[in-house]
DNA sequence: ATGTCTTTGTGAACGCGTGCACAAAGATGG
DNA sequence: CCATCTTTGTGCACGCGTTCACAAAGACAT
């Protein structure tokens, strides 16, 4: 997940799996929802719906965090909501910079999901002169002259990159250089980043391309049953492109 | 990933592992980049630096689709930009809507990465009478109303959801019954859809909880000297909440 | 107090994904 | 034509994540 740089030890931290972590944000999603209908306690089955996960999975993932159920009752939704809290780090505040104010950059400005959960948008920052000043949110825009200065004046260490491909991995030093160490990058590229900084990326354009690849198999097995031909079939002749010699299918940027 | 229904074959289609599906959009990315700097051909290692993971990893990749490189030599740009492509069923013309045209909405239909790969905004749709007709990055928004004769329409099977998650469902719903058959979800909630249906979800907050939990590991750890403690240590005292009997430390939404 | 019934917590098996390491393939030079 | 050198393609082993299935734990009724 977090493209970082090569490789990384899967960040197994405290014995608590990757996994189980990127999955702790959808529990207390569906946990807060619980609280906010006054619901005292939720079964793992339940909650597992809800969540839409399996539920001997969510039970070890609780496991990891402790035994926090009750055998032949449930979890209390309350106490769970506070240990899920805790263990993601979201009972503290986290002052967030967001770098390139575009249209993605306002849209995640104005998001309120960061907010709610103990993340606070410390500063809005771009590179063209002419937003300086501007309010996108309510917080006006900072040039990026001032990067550095924003991050050590607010203690910053989570840092979202929502700027064009070809400033982000300039824009991603500086941050890094001021002691962010961790990034949510929105830029499409593979950002090089230290050892000790976190990159997590989030991509349009990939996750439309998976689905186009499933799609286009579903349609493909539909029109041809669903033979039971192993591989290498309907590769040459599936699409219109005839011969493979020299093919100028180029793809603009 | 794809948070469809309970669960599913782990879509293992015809044969190319669904991890490797997911890496194909970011090797296309970097062979697409060579490909404009009119680069001939590239060897596994360098692509694979430049796609930012293991090199063995990338000829298993692509070893999945065929033997499309030489030996001594390494691949054909143009070659593998186009084999990639079309795997990736990027040949031909996607047509997509996005449905909540808000912050979110406006700025994905102003994407660039969305035009560029064969996706095309077929329509945009939001539930506001009065955003109806209003153009939004060239393209009128069209009321909820006709979202079933849109869909139709244009043959679109591919939908995008940004609306708020109180509504995210029963738009799924509405998307699924006209013929949709992939969607990409931004909104904070779990869908439920028919089999044969893939769904993909990008939440901008679970993207940041878990940057939290790494950040507020990381800090811990430099508070501790990491001593070779396995596990079940600094879990009580690590924060400055004492006793965990009953917190009323819940999260707003 | 005892028995029953529900639900948790986890041992164990399995499958997928990753990365090493190397043989095979082909290019290139003499 | 042969030798050398580069780079692919892949067999193999390992580790993580998922899931099943069940024993232990506790609630609740009698």
């Amino acid at each position: 997940m977090a493209t970082g740089r090569t490789h990384r030890p899967a960040t197994r931290s405290r014995g608590i799996p990757e996994a189980t972590v990127a999955r702790l944000p959808l529990y207390l999603r569906a946990l807060t929802a619980l609280s906010e209908r006054s619901v005292p306690t939720v079964s793992s089955e339940e909650l597992a719906a809800a969540a839409g996960v399996n539920s001997a999975k969510l039970r070890k993932d609780f496991s990891y965090l402790g035994s926090y159920g009750t055998r032949g009752v449930g979890y209390d939704v309350e106490y769970l909501v506070y240990q899920i809290s805790r263990e993601l780090g979201l009972t503290q505040d986290w002052p967030v910079v967001i770098v390139g104010i575009g249209n993605l950059g306002a849209a995640l400005a104005n998001y309120g999901g960061f907010a709610s959960r103990g993340f606070r948008v410390a500063a809005l920052i771009d590179a063209d002169p002419a937003m300086a000043g501007k309010p996108v949110a309510g917080i006006p825009v900072q040039h990026t002259d001032d990067l550095e200065k924003i991050i050590t004046d607010n203690g910053v260490s989570i840092g979202v990159i929502a700027t064009p491909a070809g400033a982000a991995q300039q824009v991603c030093d500086r941050l890094v250089a001021a002691g962010v160490t961790s990034i949510l990058n929105f830029a499409p590229t593979v950002l090089s980043v230290p050892d000790g900084v976190d990159v997590r990326k989030v991509d349009l354009s990939i996750e439309l391309q998976i689905l186009a690849f499933h799609e286009q198999r579903k349609a493909g097995e539909e029109a041809s049953g669903e033979a039971a031909v192993p591989a290498a079939v309907t590769r040459e002749e599936s699409t219109d492109q005839g011969p493979d010699g020299e093919h100028p299918a180029v793809m603009p940027a």
